[in-house]
DNA sequence: GTCTATAGTTCGATAGAC
DNA sequence: GTCTATCGAACTATAGAC
């Protein structure tokens, strides 16, 4: 009892276009959202061409998941050769369009047992990355600290700007401005600004 | 055209027993899992008795939210009488179940707009309240920064918390360990160890 | 307080026509 | 590559019986 289903391939545009419709569903109103069926709305297709491209749901969510993550990559990439990388990965992970989309993956693997292990690889291999641009901004950082490694302070970074972008989004700020105000003068003490002081940083 | 329908008190067994199962489902499945049909299945009761305590299935997710975050609040009142109050909200905000359904009510926050104000209201009131045990906690430290406000500590030890909590839930753990030793090692320069050292300690 | 019944949506996934 | 048709399932919200 062979089945007669087909799929199709990878590059094509119609699929770019419903992995485009699948994450503006996820950011407006959430992973939960996105079916077949409204994607295939969405984008003026039907639900069966979507299943053509996307064998079940979870497949559709995971492959907007993976677009995600590369481009990621590449906005890393272009990072590590930034005169500022600390604040440009700060300026990044701090995009509330970003972070939203990034909570409702955390939600997704929360949930999705399927799709959990893939999302908690790819999102590692993203904190490596950004701790390979942490790591060479802290390349000549005067601070001489045991616990300060670049996977700490990467982590610090990025969880800060995430979480403090989530609630943003939802219209918490309570603590916020100065909260960005304590990393930033914490981050001052790491890495020099491009002026140096008269006086050398002490130790953090 | 009154309408003929009806709806349950506040203070009964029931309803008690349709949010704990609720947030049961919320933590396990999200909140998008929750309606009305599955709930009274899960408890036993049948859908139309859920519609008798709570209209609408949003008007359920509400309620479970605001009891959650009356919880929160209680839990926060015993911390502020702890020895070791920083380490005590720390200890409750990384805790993964917590930070799983938080996660779920940021989600839906996001998502629905009748709620997504009175979220925000209750969380920064919390906040707030956390803001004041980390103040009390404060009031002897040796160091003396100005962009160190309780608020900053507040918003910053919160937030990594229950951020690192939220990726521990589905498997990420890259840098986590270090991020937190970091953080102790900070915490330890703001509030000396119950012993003081025979060193003073520095500026942060 | 609890249940039954019901109308009207939306959904996943498949087979098969074009 | 795209669409139509289809089955079976789950959902919301209401009215009204017990």
């Amino acid at each position: 009892m062979k089945s007669t289903r087909r799929f199709g391939p990878e590059d094509s545009e119609t699929r770019t276009k419903l992995l485009d419709v699948t994450e503006q569903i996820m950011s407006t109103e959430g992973y939960a959202a996105v079916s077949t069926r409204r994607v295939a709305k969405d984008s003026g297709f039907t639900s069966g061409l979507v299943h053509y491209y996307f064998k079940t749901t979870d497949d559709l969510l995971l492959a907007a998941y993976r677009r995600t993550t590369e481009r990621a990559f590449g906005r890393l990439m272009m990072i590590m050769d930034s005169d500022r990388p600390l604040e440009d990965l700060i300026r990044l992970t701090s995009d509330t369009t970003r972070a939203t989309l990034a909570l409702e993956f955390l939600a997704l693997a929360n949930h999705r047992k399927e799709i959990r292990a893939e999302i908690a690889r790819y999102s590692e291999r993203v904190r490596r990355l950004q701790a390979e641009v942490v790591a060479k901004a802290l390349e000549h950082s005067p601070v001489n600290e045991r616990a300060l490694t670049p996977e700490a302070v990467t982590t610090l970074l990025v969880v800060v700007a995430r979480g403090l972008a989530m609630e943003e989004s939802v219209g918490i700020a309570a603590g916020h401005s100065q909260a960005r105000e304590l990393v930033a003068w914490l981050l001052a003490q790491l890495v020099p600004p491009l002026q140096p002081p008269q006086t050398a940083p002490r130790d953090v």
